[in-house]
DNA sequence: GGCGATACTTACAAAAATGGTAGTATGAGC
DNA sequence: GCTCATACTACCATTTTTGTAAGTATCGCC
């Protein structure tokens, strides 16, 4: 089931992009994706953080969203590969303002040396 | 304490501007509050879905990350209004991209009608 | 013919977030 | 002198989210 953190059926358009962004694993996934697509064990191994169990969970979710495409191939071992659709290229400008401001934000609040410009899992 | 949530200390800017804004009040409070300055009994009313549990809560979240400050009026009953500071008014590019996205994904998925251009409670 | 690899699923448990209710201090108004 | 309003805090219960561990099916390889 859906989690219920953030209502997808909110008036505002803001709570809206964060119920199919938000979350921790999301963006990661996204960022990931948007690099090119990935079967499931490569996404393991990019965001070694997320367990198997969140990975299927949010791949599930961002499927659901309309933003990631999974194309099964029947073979054994079996093969999955996940790829952004074109909605989802859409979030590249919303992904670079989120990632412009935590930038400016962590020069500001935690007086930190700037990061690479890509994220990292 | 800290919700762990997100991960305030990751490399990913993304992930740390989500940190700050993410979740489902903040963007709320953030919105109503660039508006103008609000006491919290107005800002329990604009946000009634809110508890004055959370909204205390994520306030002081918001202050610690330095997106509002609270001023304290040492009268009775108690006077505390609350204010964007001029980093949080950085943010409001990154509300409007969010913003923007949310309205083409309605759109495009749910195939419903746009709504007002700002956020509602 | 036992082992590893893949892409999961399921069951159980821990952790985190949120809700609900009650309490506090005090001045102002009736 | 009783009540109301404000801006909280404290406590406990419930819901939601995440983690951990184990299991599944099948083929290729040694």
């Amino acid at each position: 089931m859906r989690p219920k953190r953030l209502n997808p059926k909110s008036d505002c358009a803001v709570e809206l992009t964060l119920s199919v962004i938000g979350g921790v694993w999301k963006p990661l996934i996204l960022f990931n994706l948007l690099m090119g697509k990935k079967r499931f064990m490569e996404l393991t191994r990019l965001i070694p953080s997320a367990t198997q169990r969140m990975l299927t969970l949010q791949l599930r979710e961002l499927e659901e969203d309309g933003l990631v495409t999974r194309h099964v191939f029947p073979v054994v071992p079996p093969r999955v590969e996940y790829e952004v659709t074109d909605l989802a290229r859409t979030l590249a400008p919303v992904m670079l303002s989120l990632r412009d401001w935590g930038e400016r934000y962590r020069l500001e609040q935690q007086k930190l040396p700037p990061l690479e410009p890509h994220c990292q899992a």
